[in-house]
DNA sequence: TTGTACGCGTTATCAG
DNA sequence: CTGATAACGCGTACAA
């Protein structure tokens, strides 16, 4: 039993079924007015206090509003302000914790100042990026904080940089350097990672690098290598699991690892390569120490628990969005400035002093 | 160097630095139609297509919206549509990995039909939800997505759903029956494990539960009982992994388990249950199996990797995201629906027949 | 204390 | 093939 309602001023349709409460059309400032004896402008000023108001006048639009359930059109209310309190958070990929605990970081730093959140996830592909980068063209979304990074966008990052507020999260971005960010210390907690090794007593590690053109991994890697002040023999990977798994697999093939330790540059990486070492039969900590990078939460529930740089991914995720906000409550586009956030080195199971 | 820009028309204020690029006041659809000699109609049919337009008038136009870096403003726009192509997520925490996925889902979900999504994080805090559901009720967003859950929102929740589009997620809301619902079969899930564990040979279980008032909880309870048919032993958790530590580790001490087969009500309780296990000298799953439920990253991670029942979270947040834009985008509220996804049991290593 | 009129930027309608 | 006009729903400057 389907109808529809058909408003007289507009002649849109809506359409609805009598027996789940049906879909009417939403009243508006003017019903409340027109219902309540008042002008439109009485009404708003009733519902935001910006003027005083007659108390019996503003009793009478209240009990109106309720009777109608009016609640102001956002939208419209967001037209007329030219912002909307909503901001997008682009990252790749939201079921990889790192980038879910950022997200919530976002979120909270969003909410504390009313603000919403779009949830641009990427999986790295250009043309979703590029959909969402719309949505800040078109000043649907009034800022954007950024923590994808897909190459073939970054022209158009490069673009609007300059004429709408965003904020870079967790990675630079190649040769875009006038711009708000937000990071880790990647660099420090490569140092950490070092000192840690060394002081144990290591003198030869492999290291596990990410690709090489994400600045984040060349930081960490510099970081270690300065510290450690030992032998490093250095391996490309792609911070996935596999990768890991198969660097080292292919070295213990080759006839040996010839390492005490191992520093992965990303939690999934070291994963993996606890699995190959366990495959050949060597024992983690005893035969060789591994180490992470990231503190994903299942760091700590495996075993052994691993060893690994704690990235406050939370903190990245508020501090780009709250300097973010600082500048787009005020209609600014944000100048260039830079936020490095402290790690935490978490030693556990996974390090030990190198066999004699 | 800071100048004001002020608009003519409206006496808006845009404020600037030259150094880094001002924020001037947008191009609209007038400036670019009196730039190109034509109306702002002939300029939005160029631009949608809506009809046809001489291909002289529409070159000239387009260069100029090129020229003027013109963006129609989907505000305006979906002030005129009534409708934003914008929906909510609400889930109580974006960093537990099952969300992040059914996140995930829904994201991709509303991606494929142009819409958006916001991050509404809970935190099960009833206020923050209610700011949530306010944007339902301003329109700002089409529909929601409903993952969450603190008891006194739901009388809200009962008032909305009727009257605007909302589908329930991964969990039912006690009270809330005529609603469109997506969630995984967890009765199909106890049964699965309660099958394997009789399958193994076992005839004694400790069964790990959630608090009573989850319906999902309940149903993973009652499969696994009836499929089982052997001794239960019921021990109440709350989810957490130190809950399923200190229920068994009470259970020891008070003179032994005296079952042969765990099974936690999720992961994380499983892993505490495992843990105090070892404490105690006992191995797993030589002296006694252990099952989770969730399939959480770390369940397979883990040593003995933890056999465990799949649970679809992504594909319970593209179901009900899905589901829910069909009524959408037509405008229309969903009608009661339920859709119940498969869960899988995966055999891992934390399972075994029962010793002699 | 209240109301009128206009602007926000877009698209649909109707007229030419 | 094109344009003027109204309407979406709200806030507010200005007038009374």
């Amino acid at each position: 039993m389907t109808r529809e309602f058909r408003s007289y001023e507009s002649g849109r349709t809506y359409a609805g079924n009598e027996d789940r409460a049906a879909v009417r059309r939403p009243a508006s400032i003017k019903d409340v007015a027109s219902a309540a004896g008042v002008s439109p402008t009485t009404v708003s000023h009733v519902l935001s206090g910006n003027r005083p108001v007659n108390e019996l006048t503003a009793a009478r639009v209240r009990s109106v509003v309720n009777r109608l359930g009016y609640v102001p059109a956002s939208l419209a209310r967001s037209l007329q302000a030219g912002s909307t309190s909503v901001i997008g958070l682009m990252i790749p990929d939201i079921s990889n914790t790192f980038f879910a605990e950022l997200a919530k970081g976002a979120e909270d730093a969003a909410h504390d100042l009313g603000y919403g959140v779009i949830l641009c996830n990427t999986e790295f592909d250009a043309d979703r990026e590029d959909r969402y980068l719309g949505m800040i063209r078109s000043r649907f979304i009034d800022g954007m904080v950024y923590a994808s990074g897909s190459p073939p966008s970054r022209r158009r990052l490069e673009a609007l940089m300059g004429k709408f507020p965003i904020a870079l999260a967790d990675e630079e971005v190649e040769g875009l350097e006038g711009a708000l960010i937000a990071t880790a210390d990647h660099e420090a907690g490569g140092r950490l990672v070092g000192e840690h090794l060394r002081a144990l007593g290591h003198r030869r590690a492999l290291m596990l690098t990410g690709p090489r053109a994400l600045k984040s991994g060349v930081d960490r890697a510099n970081g270690f290598v300065r510290a450690f002040r030992g032998e490093v023999v250095e391996r490309v990977g792609d911070f996935k699991e596999a990768s890991g798994h198969r660097l080292v697999a292919a070295l213990l093939q080759e006839g040996g690892l010839d390492c005490t330790a191992v520093f992965a540059a990303n939690d999934l990486m070291a994963f993996g390569a606890l699995t190959a070492l366990r495959e050949a039969g060597l024992s983690v900590p005893r035969d060789v120490s591994v180490v992470g990078f990231d503190d994903i939460r299942a760091a700590s529930q495996i075993h052994p628990a691993l060893t690994t740089v704690h990235q406050p991914a939370y903190d990245v995720g508020r501090t780009a969005t709250a300097q973010l906000l600082q500048y787009v409550t005020r209609g600014e586009v944000p100048p260039a400035s830079r936020h490095t956030l402290p790690v935490e080195l978490k030693v556990r199971g996974s390090t030990a002093p190198p066999a004699r």
